[in-house]
DNA sequence: CAAGAGTATTTCGCATACGAAGTATTAATG
DNA sequence: CATTAATACTTCGTATGCGAAATACTCTTG
């Protein structure tokens, strides 16, 4: 317990530099996506649903709001602009009549193909600045805060989300 | 150019993964401290707005939006809040007209004292998972992309934002 | 010093984003 | 089989968050 206290200090500057570089990260990419999609007439978090869309099929709700780290309720009022749009239908799902399954239209599918946009794109390009290498550790640190996270989460966690890694997130993976 | 086909793919889902974990920590960090906020009544925005005026004392509602890395018009709206909560006031600087000094009313300071979270708080916890090496390669890192982002969005992007490290962001530093 | 360019904030309309409560449906329990 | 618990969505109210336009003021130039 008798660190010196300039190492101490000098660490929390350095933890200070890197949440304010990760929140730099995500709210440019975030913006950009956002400022791209609007040329095709789509918000950021519609563009997401598209290519999620184009890249599985079909999604339930909640599968969707999974993918996209975001809660059910937000996602509702997503699609209830898309359906409006016509870039998107919902079907209720013949095995659980609960459940909402959400497919592409023709208009959202033909959309899909003309928009050469990836969400998140700024950050993806930002990553080939790495070598190999440093992706590896990035990575791999990267994974070490997450699993942090979720420990010191505990049980408040979305029940899905703490398997493996199969939620699709934002970063819309356009072939699965 | 002839890079192996399988190296490609692995890459891919290195990005991927690593866009996919980034939005995770970032949206976690983001909702644990809205909902700790909650406890003292404030939303996570004025959690961060509040700690960031008792750090420094002062800051002009442009200062305070690019510490936050929002536009102003949204700073408005939780300043507003804020100021009819009694939590703050607006003040016009006497050299320049124009500019809102932002401060914290004895009620404002009271709570920043009574508080003890920090914004982001999951996530500095977090980092302490790390060893000093880790984090100084995961800050070296992010840097490098923070560069190549600021590259490549040119003179887009807010004109402060590209001096130095001062913008003192969301990770309110409580003492500067 | 007056006209125009530039800057700081606000206003407005829209799209997330969240939690809490409500509805419909399915599963679990006795 | 009837309750009860659990799950999938929706609805509602509130708070960001953004860009575009308006307002008020300051700085430049002629």
């Amino acid at each position: 317990m008798a660190l010196p206290h300039f190492e101490e200090t000098e660490e929390r500057e350095a933890f200070d530099r890197i949440v304010e570089t990760l929140i730099f990260l995500y709210t440019e990419s975030r913006r950009l996506t956002k400022e791209q999609a609007r040329a095709h007439e789509l918000t950021g978090p519609q563009l997401t649903v598209i290519k999620l869309l184009a890249g599985i099929g079909e999604l339930s709700l909640t599968e969707l709001s999974e993918s996209m780290q975001t809660r059910n309720s937000t996602v509702t009022g997503i699609i209830d602009r898309m359906e409006s749009a016509d870039l998107v239908k919902r079907m209720r799902s013949e095995e659980d009549r609960r459940v909402v399954k959400i497919r592409l239209t023709p208009k959202g599918k033909a959309l899909a193909k003309s928009v050469p946009i990836e969400p998140m794109a700024l950050f993806r390009q930002a990553l080939e600045a790495l070598s190999p290498q440093e992706a590896r550790t990035l990575l791999k640190i990267l994974a070490k805060l997450e699993k942090s996270v979720r420990d010191s989460l505990g049980g408040e966690l979305r029940p899905s989300a703490d398997s493996t890694h199969d939620a699709t997130t934002n970063g819309a993976r356009t072939k699965p």
